[in-house]
RNA sequence: GCAGGUAGUCGAGGCGAUCGCGGUUAAUUUUUAAUCGAGGAAAGUCCGAACUCCACAGAGCGGCGUGCCGGAUAACGUCCGGCGGAAGUAAUUCCAGAGAUAGUGUCACAGAAAACAAACCGCCAAAUUUUUUGGUAAGGAUGAAACGGCAGGGUAAGAGCCUACCAGACGUGCAGUAAUGCUCGUGCUUGAUAAACCUCACGCGGAGCAAAACUAAAUAGGAAAUGGUUGAGGUUGCUCGCUGACAUUUCGGGUAAGUUGCUUGAGUUGUGCGGUAACGUACAAUCCAGAUAAAUGAUCGCCAUUAUUACAAAAUUCGGCUUAUUGACUGCCUGCCUCC
RNA sequence: GCUUGCUUAGCCCAGUUGGUAGAGCAUUUCCGUCACAUGGAAGGGGUCGAGGGUUCGAGUCCCCCAGCAAGCA
């Protein structure tokens, strides 16, 4: 009831762009979200890491932890939108529940949150 | 025991539970089960190859690289052994280590003079008289570097002018596959720089998996200008040779999806044999990531620890090099001290 | 993944065969002005991105790292 397959993924240089430009932005100091009502694109989520965090180990890191909080806590977010969630510095020495905290935070705010 | 040198190993957690990810194989169908799932540097892209395309790759000039000798290797700028030089008490380590008598260039400032020698001070002799002429390279000063060093003889003063020792050059002989080493002889002694041009020897065609091939979809298989079978464009920088109809720029539109390449290979492990070694060879065992917004993670408990943990993530594949790095362990060797 | 280029004063840049690192803007002081700007004069400020090598001597030549930027279906 957790699982995050391939098909709930963004895939792709255009379907990240789309988001990325397209959509409202919300942000603190562990992450920066991007959110937007696509209908091809609703209920899948991307997750990326600036080459400005460090080498590689720690991108990769970074990006298993956001997927960790997605995961855990994507049946509480409503389907009719797309989410791009990017890494920033306070998140490399972070643990899991930091980021799950902050991201349920952030999900309030943007009023995609549902109990 | 202390201090060092060298070769190598492990590589950061282990076990259990819950949630979750990528590949493969089964079932059956869209979910289960089994199994496998990052490194010694995966990194930098600095060399060398395999592989693919370009004439299944050609000629000449140019260009680039390497550079003591012998071997290893598919190949190398790598490795092993030896020689020479430098550092260290030693074990040992480091060295782009051919040629400066084929030619050209450069050597700032200082200094008399920076390379076919020359003569500022000085020294000696002669003349004349306070300067000139000749001899001289011992001494001085400058510089990174001054035309072998040092001692004795010799001389007007000096000088390889002569002699001994030392350093180098050339030649003879001996040892060694060779680099080179040793012996003897010849007064033969004529800077440095080749990571300056260059000479000699050897090697190199170009581009790279975003290479390349196939399938499917889309549309306006567009238009204009310039050049073009009197040869465009491609093939390396040029010339030849080969190929033989499009190329470049501007405007406008569309696709940028999937499959193959993609992991069985100069493979890995073990044992024996050959070799000082790098390495080779025989036999046996074994299959050990293959993703494409990109898979190894999160939470809790127990154990270990100074420490929730060094450096760090495969992207076509191998052989090296270089750089980053924690803690621990093992073998051998050297010097010094103590005891038996 | 592959292939290229660039790092020099606070900023933007020169530096041609190796020989004491320069210009412009900014900054400091002085002159000038009732005062400020413009103007004139003088001065300070550099580990030449880091480390090693060749050389008597490297910004420059060679090797090797770091950072930044660009291109390739």
């Amino acid at each position: 009831m957790f699982e995050l397959g391939r098909n709930k993924i963004l895939r792709g240089k255009r379907e990240f762009n789309t988001v990325h430009s397209k959509g409202r932005s919300f942000a603190n100091r562990e992450m920066v979200i991007y959110i937007l009502n696509d209908e091809n694109l609703n209920g899948k989520a991307g997750f990326a890491a600036g080459k400005k965090l460090g080498c590689a180990v720690i991108r990769n890191r970074v990006k298993r932890i956001l997927r960790e909080a997605y995961r855990l806590n994507q049946h509480n977010i409503k389907q009719d939108c797309a989410i791009i969630l990017v890494g920033r510095k306070n998140l490399i020495e972070a643990k899991a529940d930091v980021a799950i905290k902050s991201f349920q935070e952030i999900c309030k705010r943007a009023k995609i949150w549902i109990d």
